[in-house]
RNA sequence: GCGAGAGUGGCGGAACGGUAGACGCAGCCGACUCAAAAUCGGCCGACGCAAGUCAUGGGGGUUCGAAUCCCCCCUCUCGCACCA
C-alpha cells in the first residue's frame, strides 16, 4: 500500500523525468544516421486501438523498452518506435451499435492509449509515430499493392465467405457462433464471392526453408510456421468414375486425388469428396437428399476447426470408381463434410485401416477396413484393425506388386505404377494457402482497383493514389458501407474513361501490419519506404509480441517483406532478427452468488481469508485464474495501477514475476512487494549517500574481507545480470539485484576499512543494472548518489572487473551413489587427487564408503564428485 | 479434430545431465511502538527426536547421477487461415 509520505515519491518523479528525457531528446533515432554506433531496432507488436491499454500491453511494452535501454546503455543507436494498427472490425461495430464514427472512435482511443503509454516512461521514439488508418499509411500499402500486382503476386478468384442470409454480411469466424451469425442468430451459408489474393503460395519453399536461418526465434514458432507451411511429398492421381457424371461444365469423368499414402492404394475402400467438390455439386444438381447434405454442410461456416471437430458425416453418392492398380474393384463416392476444398484437391480416397479420420468415417458407415501394412512381428492371417488406425511402419500386404516392400519403398513404386499407367504422378504439396485479402468492410484500406465492363480489372493510376476512405458513411443498413455509399464508387475507366465501379473491398487489416515495421524506418518518405533508411535500419532485430500470432501475423510479415524486397523497396528478405513471444497476463476471476462477475476492485479478502463483495459483504466465489478478458471481469486497470504505485512499480512487478514467455499472473500482493522494493532501494541509496559522503571521492587503500566481499558481489552482479537480460531471463535478474540490495544492507552492518566506499560502488551499480527497469527511480537514485552526473539514460551499462569477479573457492558437491553426503570448499581449478582425497576424508563420506569396494570415482571439476560402490 | 507448447513448496519461480527449491510473495516468531502500519532481524517442502527417508503432473526407461534426455498417459494454454 502507498504510504502517505513515501521516502521515494513516484507522483512527482516519474512526469519530471519523462519530461527531462523529451526535452534532451534521449529516445530519437534518425532515419539515415551519421555517426558510427552499431544499430539495434528494437520493436514491439503494435496494439490495436481498443479504447485503453491493458496488461498485456503493458508487459509488452515493458519487455520492449527494458531490451531498448539496455542496448542504448551497451552502445548502440537504438530504433524503438510506436504505432497503431488502427484499422478493423470493432470501430466498424461501435458505429453499429452507438452511432460514432469509426475514425472518431479510433483517434479517440489512439489519443487515450498514447497518453496511458506515455505515462510509462517508455524509451520510445514517438516522433515516428502513425496510424495505419490515415491515408499517409495506407495510400502506400496501395502502391504496394499495386507493385505486387505487377510483379505476379497478386490473382482474382472466387473463394467461400460465410454469409448472414437476414443481416445480408459476409461474417467474421469469430462472429458465426454455433452455425449461426452473432446478431441476427440466422444460420449462417457458405457463399462465393470474387476476391483478392496474394500468391504467398508462391513463396512456400522460401518461407519453410528460410526457417533454419532463424535462430533468434523460438524453436517452437519456427516449428509451428513450419507445420503450418505443410510440405508434404505424395502423389496426385485420377480415379476413372464408373459413368462420368453429366454436370454444367460437360460430363466429369474422373475424380483428382492427393495422397500421402499411394503405399496404401489396395487398402482402399471409398473417395470421399468435399461437399464443395464440383462433383458434390453435379449429383447435387439431381439429387435432392445429397443437395441437403450439402447444403447441410455448408452451414457449418468456413471455419476449420468447426469443420474438423464436427462429427464426420457422409452422403454415398452411389456413384463408383475404378481402382488404378485393380481393373475390377471398384469403391463407392461419398461427400464427406470432413474433407477440405482448401487442401490437395478437395477429394480423398479412404483408406480406413492406416488413417484414424477414414477409420472413424467407415466405422459410421459400415464401410470395408483393408489392412495393407503389417506392423513388424504380426501375423498377416490373423492381424486386424480395431477402433485404432495403423500409421506405423511395416511392410506390405495383400497389395499385388507391392507386397512385401516397406512402405517408404512402396510409395515410390507405386507412384511409378501410376506414372507408367498415365494415371498420375509423384507431386509435392504444401498446405499453406493462398492469402485472401479481400473484406467486404468499410473501415480498412481500399482496395486500388476499378471494375470496367469494357476493360475488366484496372488499377488505380499511381498519381491517382490515395484512394481516400469516404468520411460520409452510414451504417444504419447492413452490408458494407461503401457499397451504398451514393457516388464514392463511381468514378471514370482509368484506361476508357467509360463510367465505371471502384472495388468496395477493403484489405484484410493483417496487411496493414505486414509492414508498418519498414515505415517506422522512415515514417515521413514520400514512397512507403524510403530505400537508404530501410537498408539502415531492417531487419528489426529483436521483436516482441504475443504468442498468438506465432502463425499468421508473423508468416504475413515474413511473405511481404520478400515481395517487398521482389519488387524493390528494400534489400532483406527476412523483417524480424529475433523474436520473443511473451505469455498473457492472467488474473483470479470472482464470482458473486447470483452468477454476476465483480471486478478485482469489487472485492474485499477479510482478515479471515474470506473473500466478500465490497458493496453488499456478501460471500464472493473465488474462480480459476484466466486470461484477463472484459467478459470475466478478471481485469486491472494499468492507468489506475500506474496511478497507485507508480510507472516503475508496474514494470518491475512484470519483470520480477515470472520468466516472460510464460502466463504471468497479476496479484495485488506481487505488486505492493515490488512498490516496497522501489522504496527500499531508493532509502538503501540515501543512507549509503550520506554515510559514505566522505568516501565518494577516493579510493580506499585496503578493504576488509566484508568490503572485499561486497566488491565482488557486485562485480558478480553486473556479469549475472548482463547475462540475464541477454537472454530474456528478467526474473532473474530481478533476484540478482535484490540479492545485492541484501549484500548492501548487510555490509551496513560492519564498519571495516573500505565498507562505505564498496557500498556507494555497489549503488552505482545498482542503479544503472535497475535502469532499463525502473528508469525513473534510477534517475532519482543518481540524484542522490551523485548529483549532476547528467540522466542515467545516457549513461553506459557497468563493466565489470574481471579480477573481483571471479570466483576465490568453489563448493563441490560428494556424492556417495549418486546420493548427496557432503560438500567441501576448494580452490577453483584444484587438482583432482586433491578433491578426491578431501572428498573422501568428509566423515559422513568415509562412513558411506567403509568396508565398501569403490569400483569408480566421477570427478566433474568444481562441480561434483561421486564415489560408485560395488553391489 | 489437427498442429504447437507448458506442468517444480501454500503461491510466482531458480537450477551447463551434477548440492532441487536461488530470489520474491504469503505465513510464523522476534525487535521497534502506548498501539497499529511501515521498517529491521530470524524461521519457513513433507515425514522423522535424530541418523535419514520421500519429493519436480502420473507411469516406465537411459545414466555413476534425471526437474533436465527417451517412451506412454493426464491436465492446462496457444493456433487453425474473415478477431487483432
Amino acid at each position: 500500500m502507498a504510504e502517505d509520505r513515501p521516502a521515494y515519491d513516484f507522483r512527482r518523479a516519474e512526469p519530471r523525468w519523462q519530461a527531462a528525457w523529451e526535452a534532451e531528446g534521449c529516445f530519437r533515432a534518425d532515419d539515415t544516421p551519421a555517426d558510427g554506433r552499431p544499430k539495434y531496432y528494437v520493436l514491439e507488436m503494435f496494439p490495436y486501438p481498443s479504447g485503453k491499454i491493458h496488461m498485456g500491453h503493458v508487459r509488452n511494452y515493458t519487455l520492449g523498452d527494458v531490451v531498448a535501454r539496455y542496448k542504448r546503455a551497451r552502445g548502440f543507436d537504438v530504433l524503438h518506435p510506436m504505432g497503431w494498427d488502427a484499422f478493423g472490425l470493432p470501430a466498424e461495430n461501435a458505429a453499429r451499435e452507438r452511432g460514432v464514427h469509426p475514425a472518431k472512435w479510433t483517434y479517440d482511443n489512439i489519443a487515450a492509449m498514447r497518453a496511458e503509454l506515455k505515462r510509462m516512461g517508455l524509451s520510445i521514439d514517438w516522433e515516428r509515430e502513425f496510424a495505419t488508418c490515415q491515408p499517409e499509411y495506407y495510400g502506400h500499402q496501395q502502391k504496394l499493392f499495386l507493385d505486387f500486382l505487377g510483379a505476379g503476386l497478386v490473382e482474382r478468384r472466387e473463394s467461400w465467405v460465410n454469409w448472414d442470409p437476414v443481416d445480408g454480411t459476409v461474417l467474421a469466424n469469430e462472429q458465426v457462433i454455433d452455425g449461426r451469425g452473432w446478431r441476427s442468430g440466422a444460420l449462417v451459408e457458405k457463399r462465393k464471392l470474387a476476391q483478392w489474393f496474394l500468391r504467398i503460395t508462391e513463396y512456400a519453399p522460401a518461407l519453410l526453408d528460410a526457417l533454419d536461418g532463424l535462430e533468434r526465434w523460438p524453436e517452437r514458432v519456427r516449428t509451428m510456421q513450419a507445420k503450418w507451411i505443410g510440405r508434404s511429398e505424395g502423389a496426385r492421381l485420377a480415379f476413372a468414375l464408373e459413368m462420368p457424371e453429366p454436370a454444367a461444365d460437360g460430363p466429369i469423368a474422373a475424380v483428382e486425388v492427393y495422397t500421402t499414402r499411394p503405399d496404401t492404394l489396395f487398402g482402399m475402400s471409398f473417395l470421399a469428396l468435399a461437399p464443395e467438390h464440383p462433383l458434390a455439386a453435379a449429383v447435387a444438381a439431381r439429387d435432392t437428399a445429397a443437395a441437403a447434405f450439402v447444403a447441410e454442410c455448408q452451414r457449418m461456416g468456413t471455419s476449420e476447426a468447426v469443420i474438423e471437430t464436427a462429427e464426420k458425416r457422409g452422403y454415398d453418392t452411389g456413384l463408383r470408381v475404378r481402382h488404378p492398380f485393380d481393373a475390377g474393384r471398384t469403391c463407392p463416392v461419398w461427400i464427406a463434410n470432413f474433407v477440405l476444398m482448401e487442401y490437395g484437391t478437395g477429394a480423398i480416397f479412404g483408406c480406413p485401416a492406416h488413417d484414424q479420420r477414414d477409420l472413424d468415417f467407415a466405422r459410421a458407415y459400415g464401410l470395408d477396413v483393408l489392412p495393407v501394412v503389417l506392423p513388424p512381428g504380426e501375423d498377416a492371417d490373423v492381424f486386424t484393425i480395431g477402433s485404432e488406425a495403423y500409421d506405423g511402419p511395416g511392410a506390405m500386404i495383400r497389395s499385388g506388386f507391392l507386397d512385401g516392400l516397406a512402405a517408404d519403398a512402396a510409395k515410390a513404386a507405386a507412384i511409378a505404377e501410376l506414372e507408367r499407367r498415365g494415371l498420375g504422378q509423384g507431386e509435392i504439396n504444401w498446405r499453406l494457402r493462398d492469402w485472401g485479402v479481400s473484406r467486404q468492410r468499410y473501415w480498412g484500406c481500399p482496395i486500388p482497383v476499378i471494375h470496367c465492363d469494357a476493360c475488366g480489372v484496372v488499377p488505380v493510376p499511381e498519381q491517382a493514389l490515395p484512394v481516400v476512405l469516404p468520411e460520409d458513411v452510414r451504417f444504419d443498413q447492413p452490408g458494407n458501407p461503401l457499397e451504398h455509399h451514393p457516388t464514392w464508387k463511381h468514378v471514370p475507366c482509368p484506361r476508357c474513361g467509360a463510367a465505371a465501379r471502384r472495388e468496395t473491398d477493403t484489405f484484410d487489416t493483417f496487411v496493414d501490419s505486414s509492414w508498418y515495421f519498414a515505415r517506422f524506418c522512415s515514417p515521413a518518405a514520400a514512397a512507403p519506404v524510403a530505400r537508404a533508411a530501410v537498408d539502415h535500419w531492417m531487419p528489426v532485430d529483436q521483436y516482441i509480441g504475443g504468442i498468438e500470432h506465432a502463425i499468421l501475423h508473423l508468416l504475413y510479415a515474413r511473405f511481404f517483406t520478400r515481395a517487398m524486397q521482389a519488387s524493390g523497396h528494400l534489400a532483406v528478405a527476412e523483417p524480424f532478427d529475433g523474436l520473443f513471444t511473451q505469455g498473457m497476463v492472467t488474473h483470479e476471476s470472482y464470482r458473486a452468488a447470483d452468477g454476476r462477475w465483480l471486478y478485482p476492485t469489487d472485492i474485499e479478502v477479510r482478515p479471515d481469508g474470506r473473500v466478500t463483495e465490497r458493496s453488499s459483504g456478501a460471500e464472493v466465489v473465488v474462480g480459476r485464474v484466466e486470461a484477463m478478458s472484459k467478459s470475466r471481469r478478471n481485469t486491472v486497470d494499468p492507468d489506475a495501477i500506474i496511478s497507485r504505485y507508480g510507472a516503475d512499480t508496474a514494470r518491475w512487478f512484470i519483470l520480477a514475476d515470472n520468466p516472460p514467455e510464460r502466463d504471468m499472473q497479476w496479484t495485488e500482493a506481487g505488486v505492493q512487494g515490488a512498490y516496497r522494493f522501489t522504496q527500499r532501494l531508493y532509502r538503501l541509496a540515501e543512507a549509503v549517500a550520506e554515510q559514505s559522503a566522505e568516501a565518494a571521492n577516493h579510493v580506499p587503500g585496503a578493504f576488509s574481507a566484508g568490503a572485499l566481499a561486497l566488491r565482488q558481489k557486485t562485480h558478480r552482479t553486473i556479469l549475472a545480470v548482463t547475462s540475464a537480460v541477454e537472454t530474456f531471463t528478467f526474473n532473474v535478474a530481478v533476484a540478482r539485484i535484490h540479492e545485492l540490495a541484501n549484500a548492501v544492507s548487510e555490509a551496513g552492518r560492519e564498519s571495516g576499512a573500505g565498507v562505505a566506499w564498496a557500498q556507494r560502488e555497489a549503488m552505482g551499480v545498482l542503479t544503472r543494472l535497475v535502469a532499463p527497469m525502473m528508469p525513473h527511480l534510477a534517475e532519482q537514485m543518481q540524484t542522490v548518489l551523485a548529483p549532476g552526473s547528467g540522466l542515467v539514460a545516457r549513461q553506459h551499462w557497468p563493466l565489470a572487473d574481471p579480477e573481483l569477479a571471479r570466483a576465490v573457492t568453489v563448493r563441490i558437491a560428494v556424492q556417495v551413489m549418486g546420493k548427496l553426503r557432503a560438500t567441501i570448499e576448494m580452490p577453483p581449478g584444484a587438482p583432482e587427487a586433491d578433491v578426491l582425497a578431501a572428498a573422501a576424508a568428509e566423515p559422513n563420506v568415509a562412513r558411506q564408503i567403509a568396508g565398501q569396494r569403490v569400483i569408480k570415482r566421477v570427478h566433474v571439476p568444481d562441480r561434483i564428485v561421486n564415489f560408485v560402490i560395488a553391489p
